[in-house]
RNA sequence: GCGCCUGUAGCUCAGUAUGGAUAGAGCAUCGGAUUUCUAAUCCGACGGUCGCAGGUUCGAAUCCUGCCGGGCGCGCCA
């Protein structure tokens, strides 16, 4: 951002006079209190052994020393060592001539040079609709998608499917059971199968179109069948959920083409597979796995790895600048051996990140809800998504570090109350779509940015905000740099906090004509962050509540 | 047993990447605010040995070591 540019570089120049050379990446914080200015630098503390003087004499003098644009900044200034900067006001109402100038682009950056990265998510197998564990992996991703979008990477959202398999037989074993049940045989339920309800709907479904032509059928038929009708209700799913699918790439059409041989023989050609008890295994633990991982079984099949190898590589010859996974933190004890095979096959490590989030405690009113998909004891991400609601759902889904186990209970979720921060912000929206409803009532509208006279906006509630809407890109950016997506509503609620204070204190159309030009460009600027911050967050700024 | 994540206010969590100012929110609780553009709002109060113990440092919630608690994972399963 330019403002923080103009300071990193007029802390630059001030160190080049007082001859300090070699200095740390000048970081500019947001100040926890106000009195500390708009942004602080701890410079003087990385300094103050090499020059032999407290921090407090470093930051006392470069204070000094440093001279920014004061159209920019109005005050440098130092407290215990720390170099503190206050923005004048003039810079605050550029800003929000920016924001009104910009829309929708407001926030938006070229950070990422138009590099192409592919995020693989969701992936959940097709033996079972999604539940809402996945339903947190597919937020966060598509959120972080939108996220790197914004900064100007091509983004391309993939979904890869473990269409074969020993879990796809046991799939179509267990379809199988549950047709030739409702045709009243007696048969057993397969050891390794399938329990959910889900699989007695899809056997109903076949017997009510086809009657019992299927008796003899043999397990491929049926696997096939619980297949794409589970797949086509995980697309549906993800479509009500707001998340578009860029690509849909399937295992068996890896295997087709051969891609997992090619992989093999790269490997072996590198030295990294060797043959034992008549497996075939890869030298993962000399790439930092702890041990070797077997790759082709002792009856010639292929295991998981040996795929997810393949169809990495595959990723990567699709010539994307950086891979990222989002995973489920179920699967962190396969990181690493993947890790270890792209390097072996001469992929860097920086581009392929592997993000995990941790999986979601369900509860009701304080009561845990047990999940179980073998058992099929679980809530679907559907059942959840008709419940609280699409927009609540992925705002609390986004809300927290995904490292964090998430707790997420039904009924606090529910509640159109203060607990619940979605409308909190959410409201702040509808009530400013609301003035602008009732000016236009009025036959008042806001005038061309330039013959609004800013400076009217003088209270602490207006500059507030101000100060708020200014950050809002950075906050973005942040978002891209530790690959979190929380920041986005913590920010929305802060926002929308100061502006639901302003509202409380003044009003927003009176009779001071330059006052109501001045608030209606302040509100409206508020209504555009909003907008942009939520839109990431793939939720609707409602116009009502 | 080993590995990954996690432990901050009564509850749910930011803050940990890059150590830095009196540790921040929301909810809950208590008290107050509405003739106004939406009270799904606002204002105030209460609330903390940052799991515990050491260490490094001028300075530790943040880094290191050990221990304790919670979640997840540890197959020639997928």
């Amino acid at each position: 951002m330019e403002i923080k540019e103009e300071i990193r570089r007029s802390i630059e120049r001030a160190l080049k006079k007082i001859k300090v050379k070699k200095y740390p990446e000048i970081l500019l914080e947001r100040p926890q209190e106000r009195e500390h200015g708009d942004f602080s630098t701890n410079i003087a503390f990385f300094l103050a052994k090499e020059l032999r003087k407290t921090p407090q004499e470093i930051a006392k003098r470069l204070a000094e020393d440093i001279r920014p644009d004061p159209e920019i900044i109005e005050k440098v200034e130092e407290t215990k060592g720390f170099i503190n900067f206050f923005l004048t006001e003039e810079s605050l109402f550029k800003n929000l001539i920016q924001i009104l100038k910009r829309e929708k682009d407001y926030g938006r950056s070229e950070l990422g040079k138009g590099e192409r990265i592919q995020i693989e998510m969701v992936s959940v197998n097709p033996t079972g609709p999604l539940h809402v564990g996945h339903g947190r992996g597919a937020a966060f991703a598509d959120t972080l998608a939108n996220i790197l979008e914004a900064v100007g990477y091509q983004v391309e959202r993939e979904y890869y499917i473990n269409d074969i398999g020993t879990q796809m037989e046991n799939l179509g074993k267990s379809l199988r059971a549950r047709y030739l049940e409702l045709l009243g045989e007696e048969v057993e339920f397969p050891e390794y199968g399938y329990q959910g309800e889900y699989l007695v709907k899809i056997a109903r479904r076949l017997k009510d179109r086809e009657g019992n032509k299927h008796r003899k059928e043999k397990i491929e038929f049926f696997t096939q069948y619980a297949h794409s009708d589970i797949i086509e209700g995980i697309k549906r799913a993800l479509k009500d959920f707001g998340i578009g699918i860029d690509s849909w790439k399937k295992e068996s059409d890896l295997r087709k083409k051969g891609k997992v041989e090619e992989s093999l023989k790269n490997l072996k050609k590198k030295g990294y597979l060797y043959e034992k008890e008549g497996a075939l295994w890869f030298r993962s633990s000399q790439l930092g796995d702890e041990k070797d991982r077997v790759i082709k079984k002792k009856d010639g099949s292929l295991t998981y790895l040996a795929s997810d190898i393949a169809y990495h590589e595959d990723k990567f010859k699709r010539g994307f600048d950086h891979l990222i996974n989002i995973w489920g933190a179920d699967h962190h004890g396969y990181v690493e051996r993947l890790r270890a095979a792209m390097s072996a096959l001469g992929h860097p490590k920086e581009s392929l990140d592997i993000i995990l989030y941790q999986l979601v405690k369900l509860s009701r009113s304080g009561r845990p809800v047990a999940m179980s998909t073998r058992k099929g004891e679980f809530i679907t991400l559907r059942e959840v998504m008709d419940e609280v609601g699409r927009d609540v759902l992925r705002f609390f889904f986004c809300m927290r570090s995904s490292y964090s186990h998430l707790d997420f209970d039904l009924e606090l979720a529910k509640k159109e109350s203060p607990e619940n921060p979605v409308y909190y912000v959410e409201y702040a929206h509808a009530r400013i779509s609301s003035i602008f409803k009732k000016a236009k009532e009025r036959k008042r509208k806001r005038r061309k940015i330039q013959k609004i006279d800013l400076k009217l906006l003088h209270t602490p509630e207006e500059k507030n905000i101000l100060r708020l809407l200014i950050l809002f890109p950075d906050i973005v950016a942040s978002c891209v740099q530790n690959y979190q997506v929380h920041s986005i509503p913590n920010y929305l609620r802060e926002l929308a906090s100061e502006f639901h204070t302003f509202y409380n204190r003044h009003r927003v159309l009176s009779e001071d004509e330059g006052l109501t030009q001045a608030r209606l460009a302040l509100v409206e600027g508020v209504g555009i962050v909003l907008r942009n911050g939520l839109r990431l967050l793939g939720i609707a700024a409602p116009e009502k509540m």
